[in-house]
DNA sequence: GGGGAATAGATTCCATGGAATCTTGTTTGG
DNA sequence: CCAAACAAGATTCCATGGAATCTATTCCCC
């Protein structure tokens, strides 16, 4: 496996950013496709599935706009979404008496069991591929906390 | 913004895998459009067109097979995206006297332009996204090198 | 309170990726 | 050498997401 070899285009100011998003993609689209692919294994849904069920379960009168801010998608991307998990039984579209052009969004029974089957499976196999990796505990833990740190950064910074 | 209530299936192992890989994902996608959508505003191309090319750049007699190892993408998505760039007269197929079933790779001239048109560009553009996060350098070096390591790790691991 | 701006989200069109299948070429065991 | 297994990648079909557009509602301000 050879290295790849990177230029430093900010002048110099301590890392590599556009290394730094390589990485990144590079590390979240094999960990995406790893999960995805054994969450389906295991259950009849994926990532993408998962993603917005806990999106509309974790926000109390959850709105297509709540899980635009959550997932960080487009608001066609995330109505489509509502739309499949509506088909598929797992949500539900409650008039919203306060503004007729939204509707509150909350999970029907069988898409909560379907969550809360799906959680386990999720947080022991991300656990096990991360293991696999043999990047030790504690280096994964600071990676967390950075992350996070970078998530909210740019969550609220809502840079365009 | 609320924080977002977390399990942690692990067993106790020291971090919450599940919460890591929300936060990895989110960032992702979230610097993945800003960032794609700048390189767009700057160039006639993205982060995909970007990623590909660079990729073809990299590996010298490059196939099929070392652009979908270096992206972590399918084959069949790998082979589109190439009639893609070749289609834009970026990437040319030049036929493998070895092998009659692949071609090599190459950037044409117009290709090299765009790769080195595009790579200042995401250099400054990323740093500038990142540093408008408000984390520190340090911390992000610190994310880059941890990141870098799991990248090794899921690629030699070849977890399926 | 009526009309124009703003908002929420649904819809359409297009780009992209995965899984499965198909084709072509290569390797290998007999 | 040949047939069967295998390998590389192209193709097809389907799922998903973004950008733009469209519709329905609410807000604002005179």
């Amino acid at each position: 496996m050879e290295s790849i070899p990177r230029g430093n285009g900010g002048g110099g100011d301590g890392f590599d950013a556009a290394g730094l998003l390589d990485d990144l993609v590079r590390v979240e689209v094999r960990l995406y496709t790893l999960l995805d692919a054994r969450l389906r294994a295991a259950h009849a849904h994926g990532l993408g599935r998962f993603d917005l069920l806990r999106a509309v379960d974790a926000v109390p009168r959850c709105r297509v706009s709540d899980v635009v801010r959550r997932l960080g998608i487009t608001v066609g991307a995330a109505s489509k979404g509502v739309d499949r998990q509506v088909q598929d039984g797992l949500v539900r579209r409650q008039a919203n008496p306060e503004d007729g052009r939204s509707s509150f969004l909350e999970l029907t029974s069988a898409g909560r069991q379907v969550l809360d089957e799906m959680s386990p499976t999720l947080d022991r196999e991300t656990a096990e591929v991360l293991r696999g990796t043999g990047v030790p505990d504690g280096d994964l833990a600071r990676l967390a906390r950075v992350l996070t740190a970078v998530r909210a950064g740019l969550e609220t910074g809502s840079a365009r």
